[in-house]
DNA sequence: CTACCTTTGCAACGTTGTTGCATTTGTAAT
DNA sequence: ATTACAAATGCAACAACGTTGCAAAGGTAG
């Protein structure tokens, strides 16, 4: 799906910093922070334009954060258009990616007695699959 | 466990700055915020201070940080001296507290093939125990 | 093409993270 | 208890980030 596509389906307008950011985020095939996204774009934007954007884009679930931790905020591309259900995310402790695992139900983990839960963030760190393989050749 | 002793055992110099940090997370039971817990001290610090005290006290496994959202960062006492072996958060949507679960194991979360996980964040969100008797009350 | 509403860029301000340095404090040895 | 040294503190200063107001520019529906 192209960036335009995704801004009309939204009812967003198409400006050109949208559709730098959603781009730069389908380029990178997975997580990507803020930062390495700015430093992405062909144009630049000022700041404020930028942290807008951001803005915009997640209270639209367009994108959503991934919280890796306090220094380590990524965003990814949701893909759904109303709230989010939970899903997992994967952390590369070698080459520090970051993808969402979709397949991984996060609904039955069992709580102690007089909790409910509602939804949950789950954070696996770890080696993803590349990373194994480059081991193997050691 | 006393604040002064916690700080002994870590062969931390024991500092009024310190010391107010830890007792004002022990009266807190849960997790509580920076904020909060500058606005409960008794004395105040420089927040050079208060920043490097934070600091000093998670990098020897004294407190550790809970991260529900990027808005909204607590922290919670350690109970092991050495890294903290990963465990569950609990985030009440009611009453906005956060507690430690370590009850549950947070290792077995089936990963799709070829990643291999190493430790686990998790943060459920939902409704604590306090929270639910006040439901049924309705 | 026009008119209207939204977004942009800029200026400005507050908060937070961080460092250097002189002073004060905690602690272990005397 | 006193001393001496290493460590922590407070202050100044700076960088990065979040946020707002406002005038100018841009997107879109008619």
């Amino acid at each position: 799906m192209e960036a335009a596509d995704i801004l009309n389906d939204h009812h967003l307008k198409r400006t050109s910093c949208r559709e730098g950011i959603i781009n730069v985020i389908i380029a990178a095939h997975g997580a990507i922070s803020e930062n390495d996204i700015k430093a992405r774009l062909d144009s630049s934007y000022d700041r404020t334009t930028f942290y807008r954007s951001f803005k915009t884009l997640e209270k639209n679930n367009v994108i959503h954060k991934v919280i890796i931790d306090s220094q380590n905020v990524k965003y990814a591309l949701s893909h759904h258009h109303d709230r989010q259900e939970s899903h997992a995310h994967f952390y590369c402790q070698k080459c520090h990616t970051v993808q969402c695992l979709n397949e991984i139900n996060v609904q039955n983990i069992q709580l102690p007695d007089g909790y409910s839960g509602d939804e949950a963030e789950v954070i696996i760190k770890g080696t993803c699959p590349d990373c194994q393989k480059e081991n193997a050749k050691d």
